[in-house]
DNA sequence: TGAACAGTTGAAGAGTTGTTCAAGTGTTTA
DNA sequence: TAAACACTTGAACAACTCTTCAACTGTTCA
C-alpha cells in the first residue's frame, strides 16, 4: 500500500519528467504554429500550381488565370494569400501586375516534397 | 482590318503557345494535387507539433496527448490522418500504441520549413 | 473626357476541417 | 468473468477556406 504510492509517485515524476524532456526538446509553439500556417499556404492544389507556373516564368494575373483555366477574381484572391506568406512578389506595369516568386526557399520545399511522395511508393 | 485581324490571330498563337509552354513545364495535375494534400497534413499545427515529439522519442497515444495537452480523442484523429499520409507508424504493445515518424523525410520537409522561415524575417 | 482594360476587394455560400462527446474494440488484471 | 485500461471510431457542430459574383480602383488609349 504505501510501496504502491511511492511507486506511482515515481510513476508520476517520470511521466512528468518525460513530458518536460519531450517538450524542452521541440521547436517553441511560435514557430511550430508559423511553421503550420506555411504549410497550410502549400496545402492548396492551386497554391501550388501557381508557385510552379512561376518557377518556369514570371507572369501576369491574366495570363496565370488563363493556364490554370480559372477566373481573374479566383487567381487574385490566391496571389494575395501567397504575397501575405512571402512566396510571391507584384510589381504594377501599366495595368498589368506581373508577379514572380519572392524566394528561392519556396522551389526548394516544394521539391522536398515531390521527393517524399516519389520516394514513398 | 485584314492585317488586324491577321495580328489578333498571331497574338492568340502566342498566347497558346505561352499557356502551352508552362503547362508543359510544370509537374502533372496529379502531383500537384498530391503534393497539395501532403502539405496540407502538415498545415496543422496539432499534427506538425506530434511529428516534431515523435522526432524526439516514439511515443505512445496518451504520452502525446498529455505532452500537447490534449485529448486522447483528437490526438487519436489527427494521427490517423498522420497514419494515412504514411508521415507515422503506429504498433500495438498489448493495451498500449506505440508511434513513430515512418519516413526520413518527414524532418527533412519540416527543417526545409523552418530554414525558410528564420531567412525570410 | 470616357470607354476599355487589368486587377483588387468584400460579401456570400458551399464545402471542408478539427475538436468534442459518447459509444465501441481489444487487451490486461483482479 | 468482470472491471479497468488504452485507445479508436462516428456523429455533430463551430470555425475556417475557396470560389463566385458584383462593385470598385487605377491605368491606358481614342
Amino acid at each position: 500500500m504505501e510501496f504502491e504510492e511511492n511507486f506511482n509517485l515515481e510513476n508520476d515524476i517520470i511521466e512528468e519528467k518525460l513530458t518536460d524532456f519531450v517538450r524542452r526538446k521541440i521547436a517553441s509553439e511560435e514557430k511550430i504554429y508559423d511553421l503550420a500556417e506555411l504549410f497550410k499556404v502549400f496545402g492548396d492544389s492551386t497554391r501550388t500550381k501557381i508557385l510552379c507556373c512561376l518557377e518556369v516564368k514570371d507572369l501576369y494575373v491574366g495570363e496565370l488565370a488563363e493556364i490554370l483555366n480559372m477566373s481573374i477574381s479566383a487567381v487574385s484572391h490566391q496571389l494575395r494569400v501567397l504575397k501575405n506568406a512571402k512566396l510571391v512578389r507584384g510589381v504594377k506595369e501599366g495595368k498589368e501586375v506581373k508577379y514572380s516568386l519572392d524566394d528561392n526557399h519556396v522551389m526548394m520545399i516544394i521539391s522536398c516534397g515531390l521527393t517524399h511522395l516519389a520516394e514513398r511508393d
